[in-house]
DNA sequence: ATACACCGTGAAATCGATTTCAATATATAG
DNA sequence: CTATATATTGAAATCGATTTCACGGTGTAT
């Protein structure tokens, strides 16, 4: 049913060998057979067998992504990065999303495995720098986004979650609050754990006790935000700020705020992370830590192809990127 | 570099067809050479090269899907029932973001012609019905989310644009409203205009004359939805209700309140389609209408499918899925 | 004991492109 | 006008799996 090479080439005149050299851009073609070629593939509508291609080729001009979650802004923004570079480059893009599952991110890499992709980008994964190290080690391109792994083959792009989440809190303290609420992400997730750790280091810096029981998980979405919120009011614990390691969970706590009638940022200053697209819209506007997500998605899409085409050992393989505090309606200085 | 079939064959000592019959689970293998062979499979951690098996089974085992904008939860939505449902049946899924261009949504159709994916997906396409069925003619699979296409092989889920939206509407009227402004999304998109349909129809079924200064078109956005709301300000035209035919749009509208002090639902009541994940998280919370979304992906994709993979000319085609207005704390009934 | 069916297995063809290598046609130099 | 270099082209091998067909071996019926 389908048209092949050979149909084009019959029709034309020529060999396959010919269309092939048509199709594929080579310059030893004259302008007459090109051309004649060319009336040809259009005049039975040709298309190159995808399949047939990848197998000579040993290419299948696809990447993977791996996502935690595909309905997340944070993901979409950097994925629509990653799917805009490589479409630029001719490459095609799976979209994965591993559910927050390990098991779910490793089954997928499986996909690697038999060539349907040829390189993969993971987004804030969730295995191991040794796994991933691993997979690297057998040859097959792998990119990160939001970790830095030690590997010279394995380009990445991350922001630095520590200095960005200091800062967050040393503007807080600055601005006279000393009881700050940190609700974490997944325990499992590096920049839930680097967020943390930037807070606990402002702490220190300015010699605040760390109180434990401002620490709640909120597992980076909305209800997450929410209930810790709730857990919070329980413990009937005092504060006056909180830092939410992202926009989603921030929502959650302007929710439960609202069901108690406390006014942000009257009664209790806010602060996200990931300049979210809503974190502008809602009320009081949110502030955040904006990352160049988009620009994170396309840089290391960008570098990974530039990797997957030759094998020229390149000179720059870690992008740290800049993050930016951004303060918008959700926080005042205390007792003003 | 990469195992090939032939080297688990001679491993296991017998012929690359038993290896691929082992692998394809035929039941004509002994089980004495079927674990022989799973052994060498094993040690050896092949993996069968996709490009080659597609070549040879004219298929691919991958559908696309393309969506008119991956950072919109309605797609995403819609997305991970597609995901879900393919990764069950051992599809891998190609999504494309088509950026609500017309033709960038044509582009990616062009990937089926190729043969890199067995079927695609259209989410709320741009593309006219007359298109879809040329595709469809040509002999390959399409599926249709958002709209009912009249072709016997294309297999639809939608929800009813009209009778939802008329039902808004009848209820912002029977609460009071007359004077009921409507944002509608792009003007291209069936949805929008559907959504328009319903409007207007319940202003009829009411007698309340259509007055067309309280039109404006939002572009399914959060900033449409600020800039058309500041127009309707600025036009001084008088309003109590404002029904938006998607959430985001309906958040602009907070925001544009908010900056003119303007109270939902108090001074103005709002109502919204979706029912967006953070609808229930902003304040007030949102009415809007939820669809199946999740639910409309993974039946689609269900349905292709089982399409895909045998010729029976199934029964149900069409999948007319129920949408249900829900009534937040964004709207009130006027004068109260 | 003979005939026939059936099961498990391997050899070889096949999918549809790309690419190598050799052959032919053309151009350039002497 | 011949000899050599170069530009175009085609035949055939190749990528790595699946699948058809044929063959030998085992089991059952007569």
């Amino acid at each position: 049913m389908d048209i092949k090479i050979v149909d084009v080439a019959s029709k034309a005149g020529v060999s396959p060998a010919t269309v092939s050299r048509v199709l594929n851009k080579a310059n030893n073609v004259t302008l007459k057979t090109r051309t004649k070629v060319m009336e040809a593939i259009q005049e039975l509508g040709y298309h190159p067998n995808a399949a047939a291609k990848n197998l000579r080729s040993q290419r299948s001009m696809a990447i993977g992504v791996i996502a935690q979650d595909i309905n997340s802004a944070y993901f979409t923004e950097i994925i629509k990065g990653v799917e805009n570079m490589a479409y630029a480059q001719k490459y095609k893009v799976i979209i994965c999303d591993s559910e927050n599952q390990r098991d779910k991110e490793r089954e997928y890499l499986n996909l690697l495995m038999d060539r349907t992709i040829d390189g993969v980008v993971l987004i804030a994964p969730l295995i191991s720098d040794e796994e991933i190290c691993q997979i690297a080690d057998k040859g097959y391109s792998v990119g990160i986004i939001g970790r830095n792994i030690n590997h010279e083959k394995i380009p990445c792009v991350f922001t630095d979650n520590v200095k960005f989440s200091q800062q967050v809190v040393l503007y807080l303290i600055e601005n006279g609050h000393r009881d700050i609420v940190f609700i974490s992400g997944y325990a499992e997730s590096t920049d839930s754990y680097e967020r943390l750790e930037g807070y606990l280091k402002a702490l220190r810096d300015r010699q605040i006790p760390f109180r434990p029981e401002l620490l709640e998980n909120g597992d980076f979405n909305e209800d997450g935000g929410y209930e810790a919120m709730k857990r919070l009011f329980a413990k009937n614990a005092h504060f006056t700020a909180v830092y939410c390691a992202n926009d989603e969970m921030a929502l959650g706590v302007y929710k439960a705020c609202a069901e108690r009638n406390i006014r942000i940022p009257e009664d209790l200053s806010v602060i996200g992370v990931d300049n979210n697209r809503i974190s502008k819209y809602i009320t009081p506007t949110l502030s955040t830590v904006n990352q160049p997500k988009y620009t994170m998605g396309a840089i290391l899409t960008e570098k990974m192809i530039d990797q997957m085409n030759d094998d020229v050992h390149h000179d720059k393989r870690v992008f740290v990127v800049d993050s930016e505090v951004i303060i918008r309606d959700s926080c005042k200085p205390l007792g003003e």
